[in-house]
DNA sequence: TTGGCTACTCCGCGTTACAGAGTAGCATCG
DNA sequence: CGATGCTACTCTGTAACGCGGAGTAGCCAA
């Protein structure tokens, strides 16, 4: 199944878009799993993305703001910190080196090219 | 530790990295180690290698040709299946729909824009 | 009362990466 | 002879994450 790999892809991949999402302006967690499920690749459900939440607080990633809701409990709004701004940061800057070492890798001929007499 | 993030970020991916590099034509284990050795991003122990390769393997989506390499035991070459590439298709085509998710997720505006009147 | 909004939690499974070390064989250089 | 490099594995154990499914709970509107 290619969805057990996708699965494994995932991992850290959640996390990163959860940031993203919070990079654009607060929002609270049922808002954020909705917004993540109107793009299919990150449909995910509540049970994933709190305890996304949870840890990326905990590690001062993101502050949190009470506001009553009007309807139903505190709507509890999640914001990046500026250490979470930074990491956040780390990690574009991450990804956007796997992406250069993936296209390296495809587009290396065969193994080093030190022996290489192709000109 | 951005590190252990990075290590997340990494599931699936090496998976996809080996199916890559042999994408280009056979090889075997310890160059490929090697060959990913090369890439900061991608560098990896024998541990780590050996059991993707088997894993593929068992999935078929590697074969295996030995050949005697001069120097030491015989060198244990691997190459793509036809599945092996299907599979590495199917995988170029999710990493292109998420690049293309992030990109959404970042120029998503707050909510979905069933409400806005932008035109 | 049902259903939508809101926030969680707990249990448990499956998978992966990965460090570290070990086993083993052969060839070559010093 | 011994070290080093090439070659292929294996085993053990740890940590983290995604995720399904279900439960708890509170409040409002139709």
């Amino acid at each position: 199944m290619i969805d057990a790999w996708i699965t494994q892809h995932r991992k850290g991949l959640l996390e990163y878009c959860v940031l993203t999402v919070l990079s654009r302006g607060e929002s609270y967690g049922y808002e954020i799993v909705a917004a993540l499920g109107r793009i299919a690749e990150f449909a995910v459900s509540e049970s994933t993305v709190y305890p996304i939440l949870a840890r990326l607080r905990q590690e001062k990633f993101l502050k949190v703001r009470d506001e009553p809701s009007g309807q139903g409990p505190m709507r509890r709004y999640f914001s990046l910190t500026a250490i979470g701004k930074v990491r956040l940061a780390e990690m574009n800057h991450h990804l956007k080196k796997i992406e250069l070492a993936i296209s390296q890798l495809k587009s290396t001929p065969r193994k080093d090219p030190d022996n290489e007499h192709t000109h």
